[in-house]
DNA sequence: GGGCCGAGCCAC
DNA sequence: AAACGTGGCTCGGCCC
C-alpha cells in the first residue's frame, strides 16, 4: 500500500495501510506529517486509502466524499401545529434517531426533560409539554420502525420509567461500535463516533446545564443552544448508523449485532427491575463477621504488644497500626526477622509465624466488611427495596457482561450471602446455570473424542480425566491425588494455565507438573492441537472469531518490541481463552433473549433479574414458578445448539 | 480534596 | 523476568 505526501508529492510505501493506523507518518522526502488517520474505505472494493486519492487506488471507483454534516435544522414543539408536523414526519420514516435529555443519569431521580427524534435532515424537540402526549399518540413499538439510540439501554430505561413507553426495533449505535472495534482502544462516545465516522467536532459540554435544571425551572434556563445541541445528537445517529451498518455487513456482524440490540432492551428490563436482598440476613453476617474480625484484631495487638518499643517503633505511632496497609505489614514482618515480598494470600500461607496465620484471617473478615458489608446494602433503592445493577452488556473484551453497583456477579459463594438474594413473599427464585460451559464448549470446538466420550457416558469428568491420565481403571483413582490433579489441568486449561502455576496449585514442583501437563496432552490430543492452533491464529490473524462471528481484536506487538515476546504468549494465552470464553456468552446471550420473550408471549409473572456468565436468575411468582424453570431450561439447551 | 494506580481479593 | 483467561470493589499511597 502506498499514498502520496500531501505537501510534496513524494510517492511512499507503507506496508500495511489499515483501519487501525493513527499515528501520523514522516515522509521521508520532506518531513511533513502524512496523516494516516485519515482514510477513505473504498464501497466497491473495501481498500484503504488515505486522503490524497481521488479515487480508489485499487479498482479506480471515485472516492465517495466524506459526509458533510448539514446545518442542523431542527424544530422545537411548541404549538399543535408543531405537534402536527412532527407526527406526520416521524409516521413518514421507518429509520429514526432518537435521543432524551434529563437532569440525572440514574433513571429513578431523572427528571424527562426532553424528547428528540428526527434524521439528518430534521430533528422534532418535544419539551414536557409535549411528551406526554407524544407517548400516548405515537405507535413506539411499531415492528416496521427501527430507533437508532446511542447507549439504547439508558434511553430505553428513561422513556419507560417516565413515560411507560417500550422501544421494540433499536440500534444502538455505541454497541455497535463495541462490536466492530472489540479489543482495540474503547472509543464509543457519541463524540468519538462522530469524530472518526463524520469529521466533526460535537460540544458535550453543553449537556452539564440539563443537570442544573428541572421541570419547574425548563422553560426560564432552556437555551436555543441547548436544543440545538440536543437536536445534533440525534441527526448525527443516522448518518453513524448507516456507516456502521456498511461495516457489520462487510464483517458479516450484521447476525450478531441484532442478538446485542435484543439483549440490551433485555438488560435494561432487568436492571429497572432490580434484585430483592434480605437487609436482617445480610446484617446478620455483618454483625458475626465484626465480632469475629475484633477478636482477630485483639490477638494480633497481643502478638505485637510483645514486640519492645524499640523494634516496633511505627506500631505505637498513632493512629494505631494499619493492618491494611501492604507497607506497614511489610515492616512488621521484618521486625520479626521475615522478608516477604508480596503480602498476599499465597505468600502468608507459606510463612509459618502466627501473625501470617492472624493476618489471612483479618483479610477475610476485612474484606467481607469492606466489599460486602453497610455500603452493599448503601446501594438498595427506596424505591423499591431492591439492588439495580448497573450491566455492561459487552463489558469484556470477549464479549462477557460485566456488572457494577453492585456487582452481582462477585457475590461470595458462601451460601449466607447466597441467601440474601431470595424472593419477596409470594414470589420465587429460579437459578439456572450450565454445568462445566466452558470445558464441554473446548469438547465440542477440539473435537476430542475420549474427552466427549467422557461427557456422553455421563462418567466423573476429572475421575476420568486422572483414569486416563494415570493409566488406570477409575476404581483406583484417589480424589485427593490423581483426581484433584485432573481438575486442575482441566481448569487451568481453557486459560493456559503453565507449569509453574499449576505446580503451586497442585504442591509439586514446575518439573513434576510438566511432567503431568505432557501426560494430560498425550492423552488428549485433539485439545492439544485446538489449544495450540487457537494461539498461533491469534498470534498470526490479530483476531478471533466465535461461531456467530463474535470479533476480539489483539494489537500485535512490532518484532523489536522489547516486550515482544511476553505480549505474544499473553495474547496466545487469550487466543486459547477467548473462543471458548465467547461462545459461552453467544449462548447466554440467545438464552436471555429466547428467556425474555417467551416469558411476555406467555404473559407469565416472572421476569429475569440477573445473570453471572454461565447462571441465568429468574424471578416468579410462586403460581408460575415451575413453568417459568421449564422455559428457562428450555430456552439454555436450546441456545447450545447455537 | 480529587484523580490515578497498584495490591489484594471477590466472582465465573 | 514472567509464565492463569474475564471482570469490579476497596484500600493505601502518591501526585497535583
Amino acid at each position: 500500500m502506498g499514498y502520496k505526501c500531501y505537501n510534496c508529492d513524494e510517492y511512499v510505501d507503507v506496508p500495511d495501510f489499515t483501519e487501525s493506523v493513527s499515528e501520523a507518518t514522516i515522509c521521508p522526502n520532506c518531513n511533513s506529517d502524512l496523516h494516516l488517520e485519515i482514510y477513505y474505505r473504498c464501497t466497491n472494493c473495501s481498500y484503504y486509502y488515505c486522503n490524497s486519492f481521488s479515487n480508489c487506488p485499487y479498482c479506480q471507483k471515485p472516492r465517495e466524499e466524506r459526509v458533510k454534516l448539514q446545518e442542523i435544522n431542527y424544530t422545537q414543539v411548541t404549538t399543535k401545529g408543531d405537534y402536527g408536523a412532527a407526527l406526520a414526519f416521524i409516521s413518514e420514516h421507518e429509520i429514526l434517531g432518537l435521543d432524551t435529555e434529563g437532569n440525572s443519569l440514574d433513571p429513578f431521580e431523572n427528571e424527562l426533560l426532553l424528547v428528540q427524534i428526527g434524521d439528518e435532515t430534521h430533528v422534532y424537540v418535544f419539551d414536557y409539554h409535549w411528551y406526554r402526549r407524544l407517548a400516548k399518540e405515537l405507535f413506539w413499538m411499531d415492528s416496521w420502525r427501527l430507533w437508532l439510540l446511542q447507549n439504547a439501554k439508558y434511553d430505553y430505561k428513561v422513556l419507560k420509567q417516565s413515560l411507560g413507553v417500550v422501544l421494540l426495533n433499536v440500534f444502538d449505535t455505541f454497541l455497535a461500535e463495541r462490536i466492530l472495534t472489540c479489543g482495540k482502544e474503547r472509543r464509543n462516545s457519541l463524540k468519538e463516533l462522530t469524530e472518526k465516522y463524520l469529521q466533526t467536532e460535537m460540544d458535550k459540554t453543553i449537556r452539564e446545564a440539563f443537570y442544573t435544571m428541572t421541570i419547574e425551572t425548563f422553560d426560564q434556563k432552556v437555551t436555543s443552544e441547548m436544543l440545538e445541541y440536543s437536536a445534533r445528537d440525534v441527526q448525527v445517529l443516522p448518518l453513524i448508523y448507516r456507516r456502521q451498518k456498511w461495516e457489520l455487513q462487510n464483517n458479516e456482524l450484521t447476525q450478531l449485532a441484532d442478538l446485542e440490540f435484543d439483549v440490551c432492551k433485555v438488560v435494561a428490563e432487568m436492571e429497572l427491575r432490580g434484585i430483592y436482598v434480605n437487609v436482617w440476613a445480610w446484617r446478620e453476617i455483618i454483625v458475626s463477621c465484626e465480632l469475629q474480625k475484633k477478636q482477630v484484631v485483639d490477638e494480633i495487638s497481643e502478638l505485637l504488644g510483645g514486640k519492645s518499643k524499640a523494634t516496633l517503633t511505627f506500631v505505637f505511632e498513632e493512629p494505631a497500626i494499619n493492618l491494611n496497609s501492604t507497607k506497614v505489614l511489610k515492616q512488621i514482618f521484618s521486625s520479626f526477622g521475615i522478608t516477604v515480598s508480596s503480602t498476599g494470600d499465597a505468600e502468608l500461607a507459606k510463612i509459618s509465624h502466627p501473625l501470617a496465620e492472624l493476618l489471612r484471617k483479618y483479610r477475610k473478615y476485612e474484606k467481607q466488611l469492606s466489599s460486602f458489608g453497610e455500603s452493599f446494602l448503601a446501594m438498595i433503592r427506596h424505591e423499591t427495596s431492591r439492588v439495580h445493577p448497573s450491566f455492561q452488556q459487552i463489558g469484556a473484551d470477549t464479549g462477557r457482561f460485566s456488572c457494577n453497583k453492585p456487582n452481582l456477579q462477585q457475590i461470595p459463594v458462601n451460601e449466607a450471602y447466597r441467601k440474601c438474594f431470595c424472593a419477596p413473599q409470594g414470589r420465587k427464585i429460579i437459578a439456572c446455570d450450565y454445568s462445566q460451559q466452558e470445558l464441554r464448549i473446548l469438547a465440542s470446538l477440539s473435537g476430542d473424542p475420549k474427552f466427549i466420550k467422557f461427557y456422553e457416558d455421563g462418567v466423573d469428568l476429572h475421575t476420568a480425566t486422572a483414569s486416563m491420565m494415570f493409566n488406570i481403571p477409575m476404581e483406583q483413582v484417589e480424589k485427593d491425588k490423581h483426581r484433584k490433579i485432573a481438575k486442575t489441568i482441566n481448569f487451568g486449561l481453557a486459560y493456559g494455565q503453565g507449569a509453574k502455576n499449576l505446580g503451586e496449585t497442585i504442591g509439586v514442583d514446575e518439573q513434576e507438573a510438566t511432567r503431568m501437563i505432557d501426560k494430560y496432552f498425550a492423552q488428549f490430543t485433539y485439545i492439544r492441537d485446538w489449544l495450540e492452533q487457537a494461539a498461533v491464529n491469534a498470534q498470526r490473524n490479530g483476531y478471533l472469531k466465535t461461531l456467530l462471528n463474535r470479533k476480539r481484536f489483539y494489537e500485535i506487538p512490532e518484532k523489536w518490541d522489547r516486550d515482544y515476546r511476553r505480549i505474544m504468549s499473553s495474547i496466545g494465552r487469550k487466543g486459547k481463552n477467548t473462543p471458548i470464553q465467547g461462545i459461552g456468552v453467544d449462548m447466554i446471550k440467545m438464552a436471555l433473549v429466547k428467556i425474555h420473550q417467551r416469558l411476555q408471549e406467555q404473559k407469565l409473572d416472572a421476569f429475569l433479574i440477573n445473570v453471572v456468565h454461565d447462571e441465568i436468575v429468574v424471578e416468579a411468582s410462586e403460581r408460575d414458578a415451575v413453568k417459568v424453570g421449564k422455559i428457562v431450561k428450555e430456552a439454555m439447551e436450546e441456545a447450545l445448539s447455537l
